[in-house]
DNA sequence: ATAGGGTTAG
């Protein structure tokens, strides 16, 4: 009775409607009895329908047990080994069909066998497959042709690409997709948009993907409007909006810093998966909202997902911002337990340690992951830099360039400003002249900022001078701020006015270059002009970010603020700063007011700095771990010289390791001195 | 009949 129904048509139906690996295997048993798996179309169908509910197992199955494969059997299991995500499957049974000899590839065959060279970036192989399809006839087939694209596009020859392309007699939309996406992806976006307005001319819509595609370039130039626009375009078209079309504009708005909208949007989303999230969880972090990121992160576990590495080097990001130490070594153990170390999930984490004070803990890791680039190699000389250790930067670096990989701009950026603040004025010279005359790299306006900063601390305060004069590039800021912090130093005043004048120039929205700038004409007693940078100073102190620090004591973190009375401890932080503060006036401490910008009477000043908001955070760490535990302090602000100088007396007077890091550098108080020699 | 283009990170 079933076997009438089975007629043929109606069995092909059957197969490519059915949903479930149980029926599937009875409609199969029903083909076997009836013979009609005999027919040349039918294992193929089956095998496609397997690969549909996931079955892998039971499409080889049916292929091995079909006696003479043709051309639609073979394509059916390549393409199934395709979807599986086999890659280097499909270019195995290709090269099997191949040698088979009994039947010759068709488009399909080289269209997905292309899709996988691309996967793997195989250019060789795809050489192969190439020449093989174009003497067979495919050389002006839009799916091999697209297929190649894709191919040149994945391995960067976007010229081979464009010459292709340029070449097609024909293009549809997915020609055109694999361009724009391409040249979003090699860093070139306006390219990218280039090529959708020659699309659009040559009257061809851009469909949802195109879409994806000019999101993703409106997030790499940064350009809002257009992407407003975008997502306009999509609304109005009434494009059928998907997680990834939805997950590319709660990335775009997030990267944009409209956090309200993206979070809208992501409200909003029907389904949301694991990439939906990260790309909030990254808008968060690569904003600095290192706590909404992190409470996004603990959200997503309790919807039941499982946050991947992608996710987590978010999150990395976000304790390494607020010195999260306690949650960073959690995420470490979480990947150490469950996932791999790539490249990036290692640099992340070494990049959390170091920033979390902890730089033996990011070392050791730096030399226990195996794969390393370029960017993983900077990070460490970074870390090293801005713990002070300018030497054993150096010392990295020059392993680095052992293993054969080049040193780029970013690596030198990092060596230079290890130096710089390390005080290694003669290394710094040696290698900034090496940068471009060993490895060809033309300084930057940071490379120079860095040997100004390095030259002029030291005293070099004239070769700095000349090395500004000597730029090619026109020295912005940075430099010269750099310039006049040395000149102020080293009370070269004459060169510090004319510098001063020259930073005011660039309209500087940062209190403390003006506080720099101020105290360069107080100590030339250019009173007149003091008076004009305090009033400045005034204006921009009633909107200036207020200073703020942060601790960690037993696993959780405290955040403290100038003269914060708020706090449940506040009269025991009081009593303990009092108690440090008459220790070290015996042992020599004396306040230095100058560092309090505000006309006030002296000992209100001085009651000001005892509440500096890292003294406020080192006293609750003091009093609330046990002897001897170090303490780290992440500041937002430059640590200033009068609690430098306290901090130093701190260290000896309670025997304890403070680490303070600051928007510059790290400082390792110890024994009364500094890790920095004052040097900063 | 089927095959080619899309989302998040250091």
């Amino acid at each position: 009775m079933l076997s009438g129904a089975l007629s043929r048509p109606s069995l092909k139906h059957l197969i490519s409607t059915c949903g479930d690996p149980h029926t599937l295997a009875q409609i199969h048993a029903l083909m076997i009895l009836t013979g009609s798996l005999s027919h040349p179309q039918s294992p193929g169908r089956l095998i496609a329908a397997y690969a549909r509910l996931g079955d892998i197992a039971a499409a080889q199955s049916v292929f091995k047990t079909t006696s003479f494969p043709n051309v639609s059997t073979w394509n059916a299991l390549i393409i199934a080994q395709s979807r599986h995500n086999s890659p280097a499957e499909v270019l195995r049974l290709y090269h099997l069909m191949l040698s088979d000899g009994r039947v010759r590839p068709d488009s399909s065959t080289f269209t997905v066998a292309l899709k996988a060279c691309a996967q793997l970036l195989n250019l060789e192989t795809a050489e192969e497959i190439k020449s093989h399809a174009f003497v067979s006839g495919y050389e002006h087939d839009v799916f091999v042709c697209s297929s190649l694209l894709n191919l040149y596009v994945k391995c960067g020859k976007m010229d081979e690409a464009m010459k292709l392309f340029d070449e097609m007699p024909k293009r549809d939309i997915v020609s055109w997709t694999t361009m724009i996406t391409g040249f979003v992806n090699v860093g070139r976006p306006l390219k990218a948009i280039g090529v959708y307005r020659k699309m659009q001319a040559e009257s061809m819509e851009g469909d949802e993907i195109v879409m994806v595609g000019l999101i993703q370039a409106c997030v790499a130039v940064g350009d809002v409007r257009m992407g407003r626009s975008i997502h306009g375009h999509m609304v109005r078209c009434c494009m059928k909006m998907d997680v990834v079309m939805e997950t590319s504009l709660v990335n775009m708005y997030a990267k944009n810093g409209s956090l309200e909208l993206a979070h809208l949007i992501f409200e909003q989303m029907p389904c949301k998966n694991v990439v939906s999230w990260s790309a909030l969880i990254s808008g968060y972090a690569q904003n600095g909202l290192a706590s909404d990121a992190l409470q996004m992160l603990v959200k997503m576990q309790e919807c039941g997902l499982q946050p991947d590495s992608v996710a987590l080097v978010s999150a990395l990001l976000a304790c390494s911002q607020i010195g999260f130490l306690k949650l960073g070594k959690t995420i470490h153990g979480y990947i150490e337990k469950r996932l791999e170390f790539d490249r990036i999930l290692g640099t992340a984490v070494i990049d959390m340690y170091s920033k979390c004070g902890c730089l033996s803990s990011a070392h050791s890791l730096f030399s226990r992951v195996r794969l390393r680039d370029s960017i993983s190699w900077n990070a460490m000389i970074a870390s090293y830099g801005a713990h002070g250790r300018g030497k054993e930067a150096l010392s990295i670096f020059l392993q680095m360039s052992e293993t054969g990989l080049e040193p780029d701009h970013a690596t030198f950026a990092s060596l230079l400003s290890a130096f710089s603040h390390s005080g290694l004025v003669e290394e710094g010279r040696y290698w900034f002249d090496l940068m471009l005359q060993k490895f060809g790299i033309e300084p930057a306006e940071k490379h120079y900022a860095c040997m100004v900063d390095l030259l002029a601390r030291a005293g070099h305060v004239e070769e700095a001078h000349e090395l500004i004069k000597s730029m090619v590039i026109k020295p912005g800021i940075a430099v010269w701020v750099a310039l006049l912090s040395g000149c102020h130093k080293h009370k070269k005043l004459e060169l510090g006015e004319y510098v001063a004048g020259k930073v005011l120039e660039l309209n500087p929205d940062d209190l403390g270059i003006h506080a720099l700038v101020s105290n360069v004409y107080a100590a030339g007693k250019k009173w007149d002009k003091v008076v004009e940078e305090r009033k400045a100073m005034k204006k921009m102190g009633m909107r200036k970010v207020p200073g703020y620090s942060l601790v960690e004591v037993n696993g959780k973190l405290h955040a403290f603020l100038v003269e914060d009375k708020t706090h449940p401890q506040y009269e025991k932080i009081m009593e303990m700063l009092e108690r440090l503060d008459y220790e070290m006036r015996k042992l020599g401490y004396i306040p230095k007011t100058e560092f309090v910008f505000h006309d006030l009477e002296e000992d209100v000043k001085e009651r000001i700095l005892c509440n500096h908001s890292e003294r406020l955070a080192i006293a609750f760490g003091l009093l609330n771990t046990s002897p001897g535990t170090r303490i780290v302090i992440i500041k937002n602000l430059r640590v200033c010289l009068d609690c430098h100088d306290a901090t130093k007396y701190f260290s000896k007077i309670v025997n304890r390791e403070i680490v303070v890091r600051d928007v510059k550098r790290f400082h390792h108080f110890k024994d009364g001195v500094c890790s920095c020699g004052d040097y900063w």
